[in-house]
Parts: C-alpha cells; sequence; structure tokens
DNA sequence: ATTACTGCAAAGCATTTGCAGACTG
DNA sequence: CAGTCTGCAAATGCTTTGCAGTAAT
C-alpha cells in the first residue's frame, strides 16, 4: 500500500489532496480534484504544483484523456490499472486484467520497454441503449 | 488505402496537409505539420480545422502525448497500429502488432468496446545508453 | 530560524471561435 | 452564384511560473 511521501511536508494542501485520492479509487483531473475538496482556499495551481511532487515521488500516476484534454492523477497503488472510457458519458470503468500480451514487439531494437498505457473506448450500458434509443 | 474525402472541398490548406499526412507515416502535431509544410499562408487554426474535419471523416486518426501535452494525427491506414515513444528523446516506434488480447474484460456488464489505445513507454535504444552514460 | 510551501496574479501553450473576404464546385 | 473555407484576431481552457507572505520542521 501507499504511504504519505516522508520527503514532503505535511500541509493543509497536500494532506487534502492525498487523502481524497486515496478515498476516491479512479483517476481524477486537477478541476475535479478543487471541486471534491470543496476548500476556496486551496488554488488550482497548488493543486498542480501538490500533483506534481506527488508524481515525482511515484506517490500518484498520471494519465491523460483527449477529450476534454487534461491529465488525470490517481494513487499510485502498483496495481497496474487500465480503464474503459465511455465516449458519450467520459465515466470510467476499470479493466479487470491488463489486456497486454506478455511480450510486445518493437520495431526498434534496444527499446527498453517501461510501462505502457492501454485505454480502452466505447459506450457504457446506459449510453449504448440511448444511443439507439 | 485512403483517399481524400468526396465530401470536402479541394482547398490548398486541406491538399497540403493530406499530403503531407500520405507522406510521414508518423503521428504528428497541427504545430509539427505547419512547420513542415512550410507555407506563412496556411495559418494553426485552419490546419485544427483541417484536422477536424479529416478526423470527421474518418480519414485520420487522433491521439495525444502527454508530455508535451497535444493532440497528433495520422492518416487513417486501418492498420491499427500503436507506438512505442522514448520517454527520453520523444522519439516514436511503431509496434509491429497489437500488443492486446483478443478479451478484453470491462468490471461493467454490458459496455461495448469501439476502440482502444495502446502507448509504450521506455527508453531507445541510444537513450538507453546516455542515461547510463 | 530556515526553508519549503501556498495564495494569488499573471503568463504560457494548445486549441477553438468569430467574422469578413476569398475560393471551390 | 451560393455555400464553404480560410486568414487573421481574439478568446478560451489547461497548466505553469513568479513573488511575497505563511507555515512546517
Amino acid at each position: 500500500m501507499n504511504i504519505f511521501p516522508t520527503s514532503l511536508k505535511k500541509t493543509k494542501a497536500r494532506v487534502a489532496v492525498y487523502g481524497l485520492l486515496e478515498k476516491e479509487n479512479q483517476p481524477l483531473s486537477p478541476k475535479e480534484i478543487q471541486s471534491r475538496l470543496n476548500d476556496k482556499d486551496i488554488w488550482l495551481s497548488t493543486i498542480y504544483r501538490v500533483l506534481q511532487q506527488f508524481a515525482k515521488t511515484k506517490t500518484i500516476v498520471r494519465s491523460s484523456s483527449i477529450d476534454p484534454p487534461q491529465s488525470l492523477y490517481e494513487l499510485d497503488r502498483h496495481e497496474h490499472k487500465h480503464y474503459a472510457v465511455c465516449l458519450r458519458c467520459h465515466q470510467r470503468f476499470a479493466l479487470g486484467d491488463c489486456p497486454l500480451m506478455d511480450e510486445v514487439h518493437v520495431d526498434a531494437k534496444g527499446f527498453q520497454v517501461l510501462e505502457h498505457r492501454v485505454e480502452v473506448l466505447g459506450l457504457c450500458a446506459m449510453c449504448a441503449i440511448e444511443v439507439r434509443g
């Protein structure tokens, strides 16, 4: 499991962001984090800085979404998680297992694979119905 | 193979962008496209619009990179292509095959999978050496 | 006390939009 | 000619940065 990084001071903003990410087990954008914290004294720029620091200490991991274009952050549970995203309502659903095959063949000799990102796109059950509707 | 969409007028900007994407067989950002076109009369905003139109007619496909945060576009060759990206020099290398397993298990009943994105991250041979240096 | 941290303002990029003139079919 | 397209300017939205006061160790 994860712990608050010892190299960082325990400030209001960091404790709040850390606590939120611990509770919500899904990737959140800086803005979503801000609105869920519901504390007017924690500014967006601070949240960005806090997220960067956590990312640097490997406490959280960063991913991205195309639409809207933004970064998403979540606690790094070392669980190797991926998500399916509904193209219509943008809800995110965790994948049961990593769908990647064991061997990844890159067309470049000597390429050293360190990590990977997978995103499955489609329609959630609800939206699939509405689209037909 | 791909053809210029018949629903769109053949204008200078569209022909130029299409030709470039056809020649370069890799994802490019709007800015890269602009600088490679080397035509001061084709504005970035036009390139963005052209790319959006091509994307809407399924002529090109859109992806994204986290760092720098931007959209990338390339001709849709219906080839189902993915890339390995070097974390240091940001060069992109095509994957030989799609590394995804045939079955993707989503933790949400009724989720309809339409597409997916895969990105492998690591170090290219050159950078792997330099990092050790 | 020292240094790290944050509120706040402003800048920096990527991307989008409005509009009038130019061009395509 | 009619409708589409684009140059250009300006707005928008996400993210970063600078600085001076505040708080953590």
